[in-house]
RNA sequence: GCUGGGUUCGCAUAGCGGCAAUUGCAUCUGGCUGUAGACCAGACGGUCGUAAGGCCUACGGGGGUUCGAGUCCCUCACCCAGCACCA
């Protein structure tokens, strides 16, 4: 009953009609039938991702049917505004390639013999346009335009694409398809979850559940998202990703606990209770990458953390380069891609961020020498004589 | 097809005819520290010069007006909106 209510609670944005009624259900133990639906044209999943795939990790592991649902049919569509640049469709053998690499890192979350694989072309594509209209009558524009982003394009003038109010009604197909009990996503897709909802209802006279699952913030304090740069992604290597958890806000180590990890709740509570924020975000990038990864790469993660960063060791394992004699430290700094231009690496010079063999360069054109070069705080190289 | 708006540094934005060009985000450097976080300061086209500064390349493409054009004019391309046409 506890793993219920976690279940229905932790992450959780909004429970469609109501937690309660969900609850219930579920608490007879009945299979029911869930399912996830992603879009194929992104391969890579950050932790922002990663908390709907936990959210139906755990209602595989209950023993619900679970269905993993790969959106080719949108991906075939595509986003057809612009008519004359021949956007390139997806073939189903790309789709497949993306698939490998998306499985490849769900698997970290999700156990993937656990829950059924579909695609929604099996049924989208054999739609007539006569049932597309019967399924257009169970909605109405009003619904659409009233949606917050539909409406402020609307006054902002920006164009809105006919087949852009399409959308829920194929999602709101596969849901009636899979005769759905739980629909499970993000929660900017609850619209389109809720056009599930009403077909379910219309057509079946069934009632079915919306779950829709919060956001997890970026490093920077706003959403993650791809186009932010500010995303934690589930095949950074251990080092990158025990740093980037080391990078965010203060604020954001309760909700990682939350929705990135499967730490118990009790268990967070208790490690926000004693620690300081640094502590916390310590065991926190431990357990992430522990997750994703394994036990044994956090403990390095966290090693190699504390010697880089903290006690600012030159790293065991930095990049070689052979100088010639006579060459200038900017020189070198650019031949190690330090930087990409003579005026940067020169700046980097003038802005005291350049050290070789502990000492501070201050002349662009000092010679090289053999030793550690080190650029800003975390760029270390070798010289050694050609 | 017509009318109007737009195309500027990775993204987003500003830009009276004197501009290597604003601001925000991102990035980088320094300081500080609890960490590479937060905060503060600075940098952020290239190249030459120790420096002051010079030179080159850049505001969708091409052309023009001008001592001088991101800015004005013409033209082409693309994007967006509204209208019309098509029924």
């Amino acid at each position: 009953m506890d793993k219920i209510d976690e279940l229905l609670n932790r992450g959780v944005a909004n429970i469609i009609p109501n937690r309660d009624e969900l609850k219930r259900l579920m608490a007879t133990g009945k299979k029911l039938n869930v399912y996830l639906g992603i879009d194929p044209t992104s391969t890579k999943i950050h932790l922002g991702h990663a908390v709907v795939l936990r959210k139906l990790s755990e209602l595989a592991k209950l023993g619900h049917n679970v269905t993993f649902l790969i959106g080719d049919f949108t991906a075939l569509i595509g986003d057809t505004s612009d008519k004359d640049t021949e956007r390139p469709v997806l073939t189903s053998v790309e789709i497949q390639e993306n698939f490998k690499t998306y499985q490849k890192q769900a698997e970290k979350i999700l156990d993937f013999s656990k829950v059924k694989v579909g695609y929604n072309s099996e049924w989208l594509k054999k739609l007539s346009f006569e049932e597309t209209v019967k399924l257009c009558q169970k909605f109405s524009v009003g619904d659409f335009i009233s949606r917050e982003l539909i409406k402020k394009r609307l006054t902002e003038g920006k164009r809105i694409g006919l087949h852009e109010v399409l959308y829920p009604i194929m999602q709101g197909y596969d849901s009636l398809t899979l005769d759905t009990d739980i629909q499970v996503g993000g929660t900017d897709q609850t619209f389109n979850m809720q056009a599930g909802r009403t077909l379910i209802k219309e057509l079946k006279n069934k009632e079915s559940f919306v779950l829709a699952i919060e956001f997890l913030m970026g490093t920077d304090g706003r959403k993650m998202s791809k186009t932010w740069g500010n995303s934690i992604w589930l095949d950074d290597n251990p080092n990158d990703m025990f740093a980037k958890v080391m990078a965010i806000k203060d604020e954001l180590i309760n909700q990682y606990f939350v929705l990135a990890t499967n730490t118990n709740l009790k268990k967070i509570k208790e490690i926000e209770g004693n620690k300081n924020p640094m502590d916390a975000k310590k065991e926190l990038a431990k357990i992430i990458v522990t997750e994703l990864h394994s036990a044994k790469a956090a403990i390095d993660a966290a090693e190699n953390f504390k010697k880089t960063v903290q006690n600012k060791e030159t790293p065991s394992e930095i990049i070689n380069i052979n100088v010639s004699d006579g060459a200038t430290v900017s020189e070198i700094i650019i031949a190690a891609k330090f930087a990409s231009s003579k005026s940067e690496a020169k700046r980097l010079i003038e802005q005291g961020g350049v050290i070789l063999n502990e000492k501070r360069v201050t002349d662009p054109d000092a010679k090289i020498e053999v030793g550690i070069l080190k650029v800003g705080k975390r760029r270390f190289a070798k010289l050694a004589l050609e």
